[in-house]
DNA sequence: CTACTATATAAGCGTATAGGCATATATATT
DNA sequence: AATATATATGCCTATACGCTTATATAGTAG
C-alpha cells in the first residue's frame, strides 16, 4: 500500500532498521535464530564469529527489535522477534532473482 | 515463505542490498521518486543535497537495481525500478509502530 | 568467601563511506 | 570551432563501524 508518508524522522528511523540488517554478519545471526531460540556460546560456535562480536550485534539487533532476548541462569536466550525479516531477505532475493536473471541474459547477448 | 537457504554468498548480497536503503539519504531520494521520473537536477532541488552526492546516490541505487536509468539529451532520468522498495519500508515501518507502541507503554508502566 | 562461566562492555585499530569541492565527461547551442 | 549545461568522478576529511583483545559484570558452584 504504501500509504504512510515518509518524514525526515520516520525516513531516519527506517534507515536505521535497515541498517541493522545490512551487515553479514548480523544476517548471518538471524539465519541461525531462525532454528529456534539460542545462547550466545551457541551462536558464536555456529556462525564461527567472536563472542564480543556476537554480543554486539546482538545488541543491535535488540535495539532495533529484530530479536528478543530472555535471561536464564548465565545464559542469555535470544529469539527472532518475528519471521518478518525473513519475509524482507525474500523480497530482496526476489529482486536479486531477476538480476541475475537479467544479468546472465545481457552476458548471453555480448 | 522464506525457503531460501541462506548461503553466504546469498547472505552477502542481501546485505549489500540492504545496505543501500540503509541510508536517510538515499532513502529520501526514492521516496521522491515515488511521484515518478526525475532528473538529477530535480532531486537536487527537491532533496536539497549537493549534486555530487545525489549522483553518487543514484549510482549506489542503480547498481543494486533500486532504480532504472535513461539518458534523455543532458539529463539522466531516474526512476524506481518497482513498488517493492516501499513494501520493504512498510514492512519495516509496521515494525516501528508496534515498538513505538510497546515503549510508550513501557515508559507510561514506570 | 573464592573460583569459574557466560555475557557485556571498553579501548584501539583499520577500513568503509558520506559529504563537499574541484574537475572531467558528455551533450547541446550558437 | 567555442561555450554552456547536466551529470559523473576523483580527491579530501570527518565520521561511523566492524573486529580483536582485554576487562568488567553477573550468575553459579565449591
Amino acid at each position: 500500500m504504501s500509504l504512510l508518508k515518509l518524514t525526515p524522522e520516520l525516513i531516519t528511523l527506517i534507515a536505521e532498521r535497515f541498517k541493522a540488517l545490512a551487515e553479514p554478519a548480523r544476517l548471518q545471526i538471524l539465519s541461525c535464530l531462525r532454528g529456534g531460540e539460542m545462547t550466545v556460546s551457541d551462536l558464536v560456535e555456529e556462525t564461527g564469529l567472536g563472542q564480543a562480536n556476537v554480543s554486539r550485534h546482538l545488541q543491535s539487533l535488540y535495539a532495533t527489535g529484530f530479536v528478543q532476548r530472555r535471561k536464564e541462569g548465565l545464559f542469555a536466550c535470544y529469539a527472532l522477534a518475528d519471521k518478518d525479516v525473513f519475509k524482507l531477505c525474500d523480497m530482496v532475493c526476489g529482486r536479486l532473482e531477476r538480476q541475475v536473471a537479467t544479468r546472465s541474459r545481457a552476458l548471453a547477448r555480448r
